[in-house]
DNA sequence: CTGTGAATTGGGAGCGCTCCCATTTGTGAA
DNA sequence: TTCACAAATGGGAGCGCTCCCAATTCACAG
C-alpha cells in the first residue's frame, strides 16, 4: 500500500503521466492498447490518485457540504433528518462526491462553518438545510460564491436554488379526505411558525376547508414543535375546542397527540380521528395505524445532490427550483375504514 | 472575496511568503512587529489558506471521516445516531477538523466507500461506527493504516483503539436498582445478540442477578432490534413469563413495551415496573416517566474525536481503550416512589 | 511511395502551500 | 567597536496532479 504516483504507473506501463491520467479521467485520445494496459497496472498496483494533489490542479474537490443550522432542534427527534441524510450520503456515492457534515451547535461554530465552508478549496457546492425565519446562514452562504441548494423552502428564495416538497398540496390532500370522510371540526397542530414547512402545511389546511365553503376556527388551530412531547400538549390545548378530527403536521406530533387523546379516555378515530405527515417507520406500529402523508424522504436526498451537481457542472443561472410531490396513505387513524 | 493567496499577502505586508505561512500557522521565530502587521492584512483581505495545497504540500488533510457500516439498521430509528453525530461534529469543529460523513448502504456502497476512505491523501484518521458481528467494515479499514477509532466494542478487538460506554456496570446498575426495589421476576428485552450493546447489556443483566443469588430464568429473556416496534413485540412474547419488572436495553424499546403493557391493561409501575437505556428526550415525556441509564452521548462523540486526534499526532501504538461511565436516572417507571 | 490531416503521445508549467537551508539582522558580552 | 551567536527572514524545491501545446505516429487518399 505504499503511496503510488502517476509516474509510478507510468513508468511500469512504459507510457507517459499524461497518457496514465488520460485513462483514469476516461478521457477520449487514448489507444485501446494502451488504455487495456494501463487500466491493468492501476488494478495490479492498487494505484488511488491523490485527492489533493487533484483538487489543487483542478479547482474542484469532488466534495459537497451539508450544512444544517443551530435552528433546527428538530435534528434529534425527527426521522426526517436521519432519512434525508442517508439519501443525501447516498448521492453522494454514486456521483462520487464526498459529503462533508457541518452541524451549527453554537453561534461561534456557525462563525467557524461559514468560514470554512465559505473558502473555494474545500467544497465544489453546499446543501443547506432551511431553517427557521430570521436564520443567518443562508443568506451568509450566498455571498460565497459557491454553488448552493437550499433543502426546503427558504424564506426569502431571493436567487437561491432549493428543493422542496409540495407542503400545501400535501396538507390540502390530507385534510380534504377528512372532509370528505364527513368531519366536521377538524383541527390541526402546526409546526412552528418560524419554519417553511409550518407555514406551508397551514396553508393547504386553510385552503382546504376553504375551498369546500368551511370557515376556519382558530380555536382548532395550535402550534407544536415537531416532537412527541409538543404534539402531546398542544392536543390538551385542542381537547377543549371539541375536535372530531386532528391533522397533525408531522408523525411524531401525532403519536403525541394521539396519547393526550387516549389518556382522555377517547377512542381514536371513533372520536377523533388522525392524519400524520412524514409516514416514519414508527408510524406503521402504533394502534391504530396511521394514515398519514408519505414523503419522499430518500428521493429527495438524491435529488437536491443531482441538482447541486448540475449547478456545480452547468452553472447556477438561472436558479433551480424542484418541487416533490407525495401520496397520502390510508390507514385506520382517518376512521376511512369505519364510516 | 477574490482567490488570494500566500504570496499576494507576502507582497501586501512587505515580507515574505515564508513569513506569512509562519504567522499562519503560529509557528516562533517572527518577529511581533511582523506578525501584528501580516495579521492585520489577513484580517482586512479575508485571506483563507488554500487547503488543496496544504494538504499536498504537509501530508495532512485535517479531515477525518465517519464510517457507519450496513449492518447498523437502527440509524434511522435510534436517537442515539443524531446525538451522537453531533458530538462528534462538534468535537471536529473545536479542533478545527472537517467531517466526512460516510453512510454504507448496500454492498457496492461498501467497496467504494472503503476504497474512497482508505487512500491517504483524503483523511487524516477514521471513526467507524462498531457493527455488528460478522461485520468485515473495520478489519478492511484496519488494513488501510489510517488511524482508526472504533465507536463501540469491536467483536475483534485485536489491536483496534475504541472508546465504549460501561454497557455491563450500566445494566448490572439498572437490574440492581430493580432487585433492590423487591422486583422478583426481572424480564429483560436485550439487543440484537450480534451486536457488541446488545451482549453486554445482557451480561451486566445477568450478573446483577446473580450476585444477588437469584438465577436467570430464560424465559424472562427476549431479544429485540432496539426499535419501538421490536420492543412492542418483544414485550407480547415477555407477558406469558408473568414479569413484574423489565429492564430494556434502550428506552425506545422500552416505550415500545410499554405501549403493550398498557394495552393488556396493565398498569405501570404497578402491574410491571421498567427500566430504559440512553435517557433520550422522548423519555421525559411519557406517563410514566421512565427511570433510565443516562448516557453522555455528546460527550461520547466529543471524546471519540479527540482519541482519534490523539493517535493522528502521537502514532497508533498502543492502542487507546476509553470505557466512560453512566449514570441511572431514577423516575416513575420503576416504582421507586411507589414502595 | 508520398503527403495530409487526424489521432495519439509526452513533457513543461503551474496550482498554493510547507519545509528546509542559507542568508541576513539583531543582541549583548568582551 | 568588534565578535559570536541566536533570532528572524527569504527563496528554492517539491508535494502529485491537470492542462496545454508541441511532437510524433498513424491511416489513408492520391
Amino acid at each position: 500500500m505504499a503511496d503510488l504516483t502517476l509516474e509510478d504507473i507510468a513508468k511500469q506501463a512504459g507510457v507517459s503521466r499524461s497518457t496514465v491520467s488520460r485513462v483514469v479521467n476516461n478521457h477520449p485520445n487514448v489507444s485501446e492498447k494502451n488504455r487495456k494496459h494501463v487500466l491493468e497496472v492501476i488494478k495490479t498496483t492498487g494505484y488511488q490518485p491523490n485527492i489533493a494533489a487533484r483538487t489543487l490542479a483542478s479547482q474542484r474537490s469532488w466534495m459537497i457540504g451539508l450544512v444544517v443550522p443551530r435552528s433546527i432542534s428538530s435534528f434529534f427527534t425527527d426521522p426526517y433528518f436521519p432519512h434525508l441524510t442517508q439519501g443525501i450520503a447516498n448521492g453522494c456515492n454514486q456521483h462520487d462526491y464526498t459529503l462533508g457534515l457541518f452541524l451549527v451547535d453554537t453561534k461561534e461554530d456557525e462563525d467557524k462553518i461559514i468560514r470554512r465552508v465559505s473558502r473555494s478549496s474545500l467544497l465544489d457546492g453546499i446543501l443547506v438545510q432551511a431553517g427557521h425565519h430570521g436564520d443567518q446562514v443562508i443568506d451568509r452562504l450566498v455571498q460565497s460564491d459557491i454553488p448552493l441548494v437550499v433543502v426546503g423552502r427558504p424564506f426569502q428564495p431571493k436567487k437561491v436554488s432549493y428543493i422542496d416538497i409540495d407542503n400545501v398540496n400535501a396538507a390540502y390532500n390530507a385534510v380534504s379526505h377528512l372532509v370528505r370522510l364527513g368531519y366536521q371540526r377538524i383541527g390541526t397542530i402546526t409546526g412552528p411558525k418560524e419554519s417553511s414547512v409550518g407555514v406551508d402545511r397551514l396553508e393547504g389546511y386553510r385552503k382546504a376547508l376553504i375551498d369546500r365553503g368551511r370557515t376556519v376556527d382558530e380555536t382548532l388551530v395550535t402550534e407544536g414543535d415537531f416532537t412527541e412531547a409538543g404534539g402531546y400538549y398542544a392536543m390538551q390545548r385542542l381537547l377543549s375546542a371539541k375536535p372530531d378530527a386532528i391533522f397533525a403536521a408531522s408523525d411524531i406530533m401525532a403519536v403525541g397527540a394521539m396519547h393526550t387523546t387516549l389518556e382522555a379516555g377517547l377512542h381514536i378515530p371513533d372520536d377523533i380521528a388522525f392524519v400524520g405527515f412524514d409516514d416514519v417507520p414508527l408510524a406503521n406500529h402504533r394502534e391504530p395505524l396511521l394514515t398519514t402523508i408519505r414523503q419522499p424522504f430518500h428521493q429527495f436526498g438524491v435529488s437536491a445532490v443531482e441538482i447541486l451537481i448540475d449547478l456545480i457542472e452547468n452553472g447556477t443561472e438561472p436558479p433551480r427550483r424542484v418541487i416533490m410531490g407525495t401520496e397520502l396513505i390510508i390507514r385506520e387513524s382517518c376512521g376511512a375504514f369505519h364510516r
